[in-house]
RNA sequence: GCGGCGUUAGCCUAGUGGUUAAGGCUCCAGAUUGUGGAUCUGGCGACACGAGUUCGAGUCUCGUACGCCGCCCCA
């Protein structure tokens, strides 16, 4: 009797499902490590304030989709819809702007939304992401573009589009929304009742307005691109010209504005282009840009920043609607039985050394027959039975039956994990610390000079 | 948050006012405890929840929950 069900829009991650998060996580986090970005985490839960400030007051996000969260009846508190405004304050409540800039940080969390859900829309969501706090260059632009289109390549994603714009300097800001605004003041009566109210909200969003007559009079209004600053426009070319020497894929979009009123500057997104997604309208698969004045108005200094944050989830529905294999459900690799009853901890014994080598391996505890047994080992996807029989077991012996090749042969107790490992691999044991890397090459194979310390001379 | 459409066992499906709600898959147990995915036999298990209409509701009406789609918005 189904009494109790999951909250609306949140899901149970079955093991199937977790193991692919897990893999993505595990090759998203090593990239970003390899990109000097070290994982930063931050509570699930927020005061609301730090979203309201940075995202914005008038925002969507602050006024309605903010899951609440109450403690002993006192409000206040935020389940966290995004990362960026998390991860800034954190910056700059443990002093990070007095490190040494810039500093880098990669997340994988996840993040809350109070809106109805839609498909590849929950409630609860997983993000990954990058900040980049203290770099004004276009570099640092560059290399969460470059990171993400390079991440989507090594995970095999193929169908999307890179799009990347301008929204102008934070001082431009105002200047762009009013040139924007005053034009299409002039439209007001034919535009549709969405866009008038997006008019007196956010004049960026009526470029993506559906309504045919709306981008009609939409196409005629002025280019992003002429209303910012020269330095701007400066900065943009930097970024253009340097995705073209990368070799990376992209399309200026004119009408691309992010939701959060902190963008300045660069701003890019990665939309699916599986017609399975687009029915759905557009559908990133990550976005993110600019925002040198965040810092700032969450009460630091002047600090330059960029960003990017990816869906997780929507990621890895993109991922199996291309047919690409993520992770499977991880099973046990050997199966131990017996045919001894009440043996529960002579058959823990047997598994004990195979575990502590490396291999993965079930118990089945029952007294069963041995076909019973054997089937279940199938069943749960083993691959090797170690089977403890009577005349075995008087002898000081188990079986270690290959179940696939059908095989098997008597082994001494010493001997079972060699004999195991015969049949199956072992998996990989997570360290608590990393060792050096070793040296991958000989010394001078790859022509580079001898080591010298100051002072010496070649 | 607004609107439309849905919800029968773990999964898929039949059942449109009238006995005890049917079938397939899965699962569990057996086919005399020494060798497996098959087969056979048996078993567990559902009308999402709550009201209402009716002699009688899985079936009609309303509400709630959840899902899908659209809108708003997009992290």
């Amino acid at each position: 009797m189904p009494t109790y069900q999951a909250p609306r829009g949140m899901r149970d991650l079955l093991p199937a499902e977790a193991a692919a998060f897990d893999a993505l996580q595990a090759v998203i986090q090593a990239r970003a490590l390899r990109y000097g970005y070290p994982r930063l985490g931050t509570p699930i839960v927020e005061d609301a304030q730090v979203f309201l400030r940075a995202v914005g007051e008038t925002s969507d996000v602050a006024t309605k989709e903010m899951l609440e969260v109450s403690l002993h009846g006192a409000g206040g508190l935020v389940l966290r819809p995004e990362g960026t405004a998390a991860v800034t304050r954190a910056y700059l409540e443990h002093g990070l702007h007095r490190s040494p800039q810039p500093q880098r940080f990669f997340y994988f969390e996840p993040m809350f939304r109070g809106q109805r859900p839609q498909l590849l829309r929950y409630r609860q969501f997983w993000q990954w992401g990058l900040e980049c706090y203290g770099a004004a260059e276009p570099g640092a632009d560059l290399e969460q573009i470059e990171f993400t289109a390079a991440l989507l390549a090594e995970v095999g994603l193929t169908e999307y589009t890179l799009k990347v714009n301008t929204v102008g300097e934070t001082a431009a800001q105002p200047k762009i929304r009013q040139a924007l605004k005053e034009y299409f003041e002039r439209y007001r009566a034919e535009l549709d009742d969405d866009c008038k109210a997006r008019l007196d909200s956010n004049v960026l969003r009526i470029f993506d307005c559906k309504n045919p007559n709306d981008r009609k009079i939409a196409q005629g209004a002025p280019k992003l691109r002429d209303l910012v600053s020269d330095a701007d426009k400066t900065h943009f070319a930097a970024v253009v010209d340097g995705l073209d020497r990368l070799g990376v894929a992209y399309e200026v979009d004119e009408r691309l504005a992010r939701g959060f009123d902190y963008y300045t500057r660069t701003v890019f997104e990665c939309h699916l282009t599986n017609p399975a997604f687009t029915k759905a309208g557009e559908i990133a698969v990550a976005g993110g840009g600019r925002y040198d004045g965040l810092v700032r108005t969450m009460g630091g200094p002047d600090t330059a920043g960029v960003g990017i944050a990816g869906g997780v989830d929507v990621l890895y529905y993109a991922l199996k609607e291309q047919g690409v294999a993520v992770a499977e459900e991880p099973r046990a690799d050997v199966y131990v039985l017996s045919a001894q009853s009440d043996d529960g901890a002579d058959r823990l014994q047997l598994a004990g050394p195979l575990r502590e080598a490396g291999f993965s391996v079930a118990i089945d505890y029952s007294t069963r027959s041995l076909e019973r047994q054997l089937e279940s080992a199938v069943k749960h996807g083993a691959k090797v039975a170690v089977i403890r029989g009577t005349p075995e077991a008087r002898g000081g012996n188990v079986i270690v039956r290959d179940l696939a090749k059908k095989v098997q042969r008597v082994t001494r107790l010493a001997a079972v994990v060699v004999e195991v490992g015969r049949h199956v691999p072992k998996r990989p044991k997570p360290r608590l610390e990393s060792g050096p890397n070793p040296d991958e090459h000989e010394p001078g194979a790859a022509g580079e000079g001898p080591y010298l310390g100051d002072g010496e001379k070649e």
